[in-house]
RNA sequence: GGCUGAGUGGCAGAGUGGUUAUGCUGCGGUCUGCAAAACCGUUUACGCCGGUUCAAUUCCGACCUCAGCCUCCA
């Protein structure tokens, strides 16, 4: 298999050469959970798992490990103003995020790291970059040394001292450097902190990826994955701590990055108002048809939501289902022209076109299962759902008063049959002399 | 200002140095009591200007426009 991915440490596409061809190790950067998640989130989470899915088609073993940053001052804020236990916030916004995420047919993480469950390896990780004198020690916080690493800004290509040029935010005082970033930091009584060998605090942002991607897949891992914003600082400083701790300058052989989402040509914000969360699209449409819309534009470029795009989705799962009732044959593969593009750097929409052109219906389950699509029978994508307020026998009842209605030639009867189902969201076909009824979808 | 991308037909969105993307929508047709579904047909596409070439939307260069990042936002 030839698989290729665009690293953005090269802004190149490059063939994908594993450390070990027999376990690929994927980590990717988890939700912060202070809130519902919103459709944005979603788009990494969904793109990675296809990615996951491609990897476990072509390698014997796959390691993926997805965290979830459950300290945060957001968290901290969120629950100040609930007046709730920060464990409450964190544990509650956890069991959304997952409903979500299986709503979506993303599938589980190999493991899923809490950043609470990890304070000791934070700790021990920090103190090794302390002792590689990368970091110092100033008015109780912990802080990395920028300039004491020379590769700083390779992977988001800048330059250390341009970067201050164009810095629009105030320097805190403890920090030599302006750059220089915090690992550790003082938590007052009513913050969540923990002992360390620099007083009672809390981990910084950054840390505590480095220390978890080390903890589960170890010191040099295939694949780190997340949204393009978090190249820089997120991901750059990821790289500083982590080749830090390790003496070792190679974290991460393939960083891949997934674009923005804009919610109807606008960027999603809380002035704008438009930030839409997964929970609320789940009201409105299947997870699927959610799915396939973040799908259908390539994972690099900025995808334009909104719903016309979720309109065409669903369209096209219809007829994905639809076509799900073709013949059969013995055929039992996944399609080249869906598999071949996906190793072309993920390319979805190519690979969901070529969907659409699978002839027998096992070939297009198993390729559509590759992009986590069709995992429900056709019967079932178009039994009724629970947008119509109709009873199947009822349902049935008035079928056959129309056929009655028919056959007399009494056809105004039978067209008001027709507009009284449609208005309940049923659709009828008249099919070799049988009337069949689905949900309108 | 620096860095990274992107500009394709009504819309979404691939791809390619010369021959159909695909889907949605619109229009016309076959079918139907009427529909639906299905099938068939169909409408001006490749930001602007140069260059290379027998040939460029595709390669090269300049330009224009847009987006993201430049310290806690996926």
């Amino acid at each position: 298999m030839n698989f290729k991915i665009y690293n953005t440490l090269s802004n190149k596409k490059e063939p994908f050469v594993p450390l070990n061809p027999k376990c690929i190790k994927m980590y990717v950067c988890g939700p912060t959970v202070y809130n519902y998640a919103h459709i944005g989130n979603a788009r990494p989470a969904v793109v990675f798992d296809v990615l996951y899915r491609v990897l476990t088609n072509i390698y014997p073993e796959v390691i993926y490990v997805r965290n979830i940053t459950d300290v945060d001052d957001k968290i901290n804020e969120a629950a100040k103003k609930l007046n709730e236990p920060i464990s409450f916030i964190t544990n509650k916004y956890t069991d959304i995020y997952h409903q979500d995420m299986k709503n979506l047919c993303v599938l589980s993480p190999d493991h899923e790291p809490r950043v609470t469950d990890n304070i000791k390896q934070i700790i021990s990780m920090i103190q090794k970059i302390l002792d590689n004198k990368n970091a110092y020690i100033n008015k109780d916080h912990v802080l990395f040394d920028v300039t004491s690493f020379k590769e700083y800004g390779k992977l988001s290509n800048r330059d250390k001292d341009e970067m201050l040029s164009g810095a629009r935010v105030e320097v805190a005082d403890y920090k030599k450097y302006p750059g220089d970033f915090v690992l550790w930091k003082p938590s007052s009584e009513n913050e969540p902190g923990w002992d360390s060998p620099w007083g009672y605090g809390r981990p910084g942002w950054h840390i505590e990826c480095s220390s978890m991607a080390e903890t589960y897949l170890g010191e040099e891992i295939d694949i780190h994955g997340g949204g393009q914003d978090l190249i820089f600082p997120h991901h750059e400083n990821e790289i500083a701590q982590s080749c830090s701790a390790h003496n070792n300058n190679n974290y991460v052989k393939y960083w891949v990055h997934n674009g923005y989402l804009n919610m109807e040509g606008e960027k999603m914000s809380k002035s704008l108002g438009n930030i839409v969360t997964i929970k609320e699209l789940l009201d409105k449409y299947d997870g699927e048809v959610i799915r396939l819309a973040l799908l259908s534009t390539h994972y690099r470029k900025p995808i334009n939501f909104g719903e016309s795009l979720l309109e065409q989705s669903q369209n096209i799962l219809n007829k994905l289902y639809k076509n799900l009732n073709n013949e059969k044959h013995n055929d039992d593969l996944v399609s080249d022209d869906v598999i071949n593009p996906l190793l072309d750097d993920l390319n979805t929409p190519l690979s969901i076109s070529n969907l659409l052109k699978i002839k027998c219906s096992k070939t297009l389950l198993n390729s559509a299962n590759l992009l986590g699509l069709l995992n429900r029978t056709a019967d079932e994508w178009f039994s009724l759902n629970n947008k119509s307020t109709m009873l199947e026998n009822d349902i049935e009842l008035l079928i056959q008063e129309r056929d009655n209605a028919r056959k007399s030639k009494d056809f105004i009867r039978a067209d008001e049959i027709r507009d009284q189902l449609d208005k309940n969201n049923v659709i009828l076909e008249d099919v070799d002399g049988k009337t069949i009824w689905r949900a309108k979808k």
